[in-house]
RNA sequence: GCUCUCUUCGUCUAGUGGUUAGGACGCUGGCCUCUCACGCCGGUAACAGGGGUUCGAAUCCCCUAGAGAGCGCCA
């Protein structure tokens, strides 16, 4: 029996970092197992799904790289055999017409609370005759007694008694039919050999399992996987910031570092921290992952990403980049070589968006030199070291601007002046980048180009000599 | 309220009766060094609490506490 998974969003919003790890396992699961992934869109929620959200769905799955064999489907096309099948129930005497009006509803529930008892339905109807031309809905005749063992390849067995189950509504007065109905359906006839799905769902699972078996189905293996939660501990949510993974993307995450965070959140394989998706769907295994739920930590996939941003390929680094370069309001087309910049700058930074941010110099003129790097090394006694740079870097020809020459130049001046190099590249930096952080002081040189690093000098210079005799 | 689930450093985790309770992020001391960062070396810090079982419990059992989920004509 080939291995099949599949990921199962309902698109009432985007794909959000706990979905995208539950995708992720199942995709791991398949692909270890030479199995399938499928991809099945759940809106029989019509009055909640939208195409928005099926959009945002596939495309937080393309960017993360989680390809599907199968799919998407979607069960609002399945109708017909959703219907076929509560007529099979309702045959069968598995099911039956319900009209029990909402009040009726409302009031056992607050009755049986009152009594401390968990709310469930009473079974009304189970024996009435209820006209099918009249409103009603459609109830699974859950088993009485009994026990429904769950075996979950993550937490092991968990009896369920039937007793706590009641009878389920399966389709609703508009027709349609409801969650617990069309999954096992799908999970059916998609030959769905292993559902790998939040733990939300674990309350859920014996009553599929009911379902599954009164329709002659042997029911799937499960694997319950547990939530992940804020930095705080609790319920991930919109204030904890980003919890959909496009907006990961949009914060400069590379998402190999974001599924490789996502993968060791709950499962690990040793001391091992850095996985490609080979390894990870090497190593990875669904009975390995951890029973409790875990918080999400930004500073971790921090790491991650800087781990990434240093061992990826410079160009691809630079194409992703470009987009961020350009939300700054910089075209890369205009200053030296993108994939340059990201060689000399990627271990400075965490995410796309700080790699542009401190590579904008390479671009454009700042507008202000940072104040406490102006104020340590542009004094009076940064003046003629930066004067005689500028005279040698002005004398150079364009070809011999490389960073032999120009580290030569820079070495050149302070032993002449008989100065540390750092009193001298120091002062320099600050002059052509406006901070005291960059590069080393040969490739910043590279970056910023002979024309405005003679440019910015002058501004130093300048700043020096406005600042008179002070310090 | 009822049912179910979970509980090792701040965080992610290793650990399945005998370990100085290991690793990673973070924080921190140092090295490297023209700055920042990277890298390297070191430090900090945990078995939720209480009872058992056992020669011996993070590991097995029970209770308590805390956290989460479910109890929908949502999925």
């Amino acid at each position: 029996m080939t291995v099949r998974t599949r990921f199962a969003p309902s698109p009432t919003g985007y794909l959000h970092v706990g979905g995208a790890r539950t995708a992720l396992f199942c995709y791991l699961y398949a692909r270890k197992h030479g199995g399938q992934f499928v991809l099945r869109i759940e809106d029989t929620d019509l009055e909640r799904s939208t195409a928005e959200s099926v959009n945002a769905i596939l495309e937080g799955m393309t960017w993360l790289g989680l390809d599907y064999d199968e799919g998407p489907f979607y069960q609002t096309h399945r109708f017909d055999r959703y219907n076929q099948v509560i007529e099979e129930l309702l045959d069968k005497g598995l099911a039956y017409r319900c009209d029990c009006p909402k009040e009726r509803l409302e009031k056992l529930r607050v009755d049986q609370m009152a009594r401390k008892q968990k709310p469930r339905y009473d079974g009304c109807c189970r024996h009435k005759q209820v006209d099918p031309n009249q409103p009603h809905v459609i109830r699974f005749k859950n088993p009485a007694d009994g026990v429904v063992i769950v075996d979950d390849l993550i937490r092991g067995r968990m009896p369920f008694a039937n007793e706590e189950l009641d009878d389920l509504i399966i389709r609703r007065s508009d027709g349609t039919p409801t969650y617990n109905l069309s999954v096992v359906v799908d999970d059916a006839d998609m030959e769905i050999t292993h559902v790998i799905r939040g733990d939300d769902h674990i309350n859920n699972t014996p009553r599929q399992i009911n379902i599954l078996r009164a329709l002659g189905f042997e029911p799937p293996r499960y694997a319950h996987v547990p939530m992940i939660l804020g930095d705080d501990g609790a319920r991930l949510s919109k204030r904890h910031g980003a919890v959909s993974v496009i907006s990961y993307r949009d914060m400069g995450y590379l998402p190999e570092a974001l599924l490789n965070y996502l993968v060791r959140l709950g499962w690990s394989h040793g001391d091992q921290e850095i996985f490609s998706i080979e390894q990870m769907i090497e190593a990875f295994d669904i009975s390995d992952v951890n029973k409790a739920a875990s918080s999400f930590n930004t500073s971790k996939l921090d790491w991650l990403n800087q781990q990434y941003l240093q061992q990826a390929e410079p160009s691809r680094v630079a194409r992703l980049l470009s987009p961020h370069m350009g939300r700054i309001d910089i075209d890369p087309s205009t200053g030296p070589d993108l994939a340059d910049v990201v060689k000399a700058q990627a271990a400075r930074a965490k995410t796309l968006v700080e790699l542009a941010e401190i590579s904008a110099f390479c671009y454009r003129d700042f507008e202000d030199f940072d104040e406490g790097s102006a104020k340590k090394h542009l004094r009076l006694v940064a003046r003629e070291p930066l004067e005689k740079l500028r005279a040698a870097f002005e004398l150079m020809a364009f070809e011999d601007w490389t960073p032999e020459q120009l580290k030569h130049v820079v070495e050149g001046v302070s032993e002449e002046l008989q100065l540390n190099l750092g009193k001298v590249a120091q002062p320099l930096r600050v002059a052509i980048v406006g901070r005291a952080a960059s590069p080393g002081i040969e490739e910043t040189l590279m970056l910023v180009g002979k024309e405005a690093t003679l440019r910015r000098i002058d501004k130093a210079l300048g700043y020096i000599a406005a600042r008179g005799g002070e310090a």
